[in-house]
DNA sequence: TAAATTAACATACAAATGTATGGTATTTAT
DNA sequence: ATAAATACCATACATTTGTATGTTAATTTA
């Protein structure tokens, strides 16, 4: 069993995975202490003495941020959700993280990409169900076919995107849930991102 | 349109990639001077330099280890599929990497986690469709109720795992296929690892 | 052919970085 | 009540690291 980490070590370690998953890359001890606003990096050395002493980070001596995850839980990294996103009919998304999802390590998020939680079951036909975290990405193009997330009316749905000449059309692949059109000028929408990708942990029976 | 890269620049950011995507963390001019035999850091500098100017690396002035890649396809690197698992009944499993999976930067795999692409239906109950990519950690213990891979008699299959009193249960979701039962010392069955996770890339038209 | 790019080397230097040592005060176990 | 762990600070130091500046030679491009 592993010893427990205090609250403030807790939080440090907390920075460290966000950098290490997020940025991609380990923080220096002056990263670390900047962030914290310690004023010396002499805090963090300590800090990062403790917890790799209860085994929860493994240190390369000497190397610029020589600093290795060992969770046991290594392979599941909290990440934060965004809102949860309609499959079927316009939910209402969240400002803020509404959860967080246990996203395995082998998902480093991309840059500027982020998670929804799908609801409801207007792309079952794509075998996106209801649960699964999609990943967004916001800075793609998009084209035809692919599934977008995009906002309308503050509100946020799923839906394959398909340009036509009076607008553009949202569609789902369950026929139950009519194909949306938007008018070209449409104030309110916008979209958001591609879905680049789907995930779902097996942790528990899926459902 | 980006500049071709010389070989040698080819190779240089190669290693790149393979340090940030593998090891997770980008190395110094040091390492990379020191993995091609160069005598001089400097070497490596005009090299970055070099390789920045065409746009593949974006580095952070002053930054240890400040190296990004910007890459078109960065969001893509390709990861081998060890072989095709059946969720139906047992298809024979390939002993090379059959195929390459476009996992996105996200997916970085844990070490020694591999991944199989399924192929048939027993497991859509869970939500598990053929084409999809499932990540195995072989370093875990199966509970009752996980879905796991295993071996028998040379062939894999991807089912739902039970310990019983006389031995191993597999079943699958869907009702059609039956459960198999495993004698406990039944000398062809292993199991490979555990189901940890469920990738869909969403490029095409998922099917 | 002349100019630019490529590919390697050497040296030098400031800043960044990890580390060691010691100090103070508070909190937590024993 | 005494010891241990925690949480912060300060100073000092050796390396590491990125960078700048030259030098040489081969290759490619204009």
């Amino acid at each position: 069993m592993q010893k427990e980490l205090t609250e403030i070590q807790k939080s440090i370690l907390n920075f460290l995975i966000d950098q290490i998953k997020g940025k991609g890359i380990p923080p220096t001890l002056a990263d670390v202490a900047k962030h914290f606003g310690y004023k010396n990096r002499a805090t963090v050395q300590q800090h990062f003495k403790a917890i790799e002493k209860k085994g929860y980070i493994k240190k390369s001596p000497k190397l610029s941020r020589g600093i290795e995850l060992t969770l046991e839980e290594k392979f599941f990294v909290p990440r934060p959700v965004l809102g949860e996103v309609a499959a079927g009919n316009p939910l209402t998304i969240y400002p803020d993280a509404i959860d967080t999802v246990e996203l395995p390590t082998i998902a480093r998020m991309p840059k500027d990409s982020f998670l929804l939680r799908v609801k409801g079951d207007s792309l079952k036909d794509a075998y996106i169900f209801s649960g699964d975290i999609v990943i967004v990405n916001p800075n793609l193009e998009p084209k035809n076919g692919q599934i977008v997330v995009a906002i309308l009316d503050d509100a946020a749905v799923v839906k394959r995107f398909y340009k036509k000449r009076n607008g553009i059309e949202l569609v789902s692949e369950n026929p139950e849930y009519k194909p949306i059109l938007i008018d070209k000028k449409y104030p309110s929408f916008k979209v958001v991102g591609i879905v680049v990708g789907v995930y779902r942990s097996m942790g528990k029976k899926a459902g």
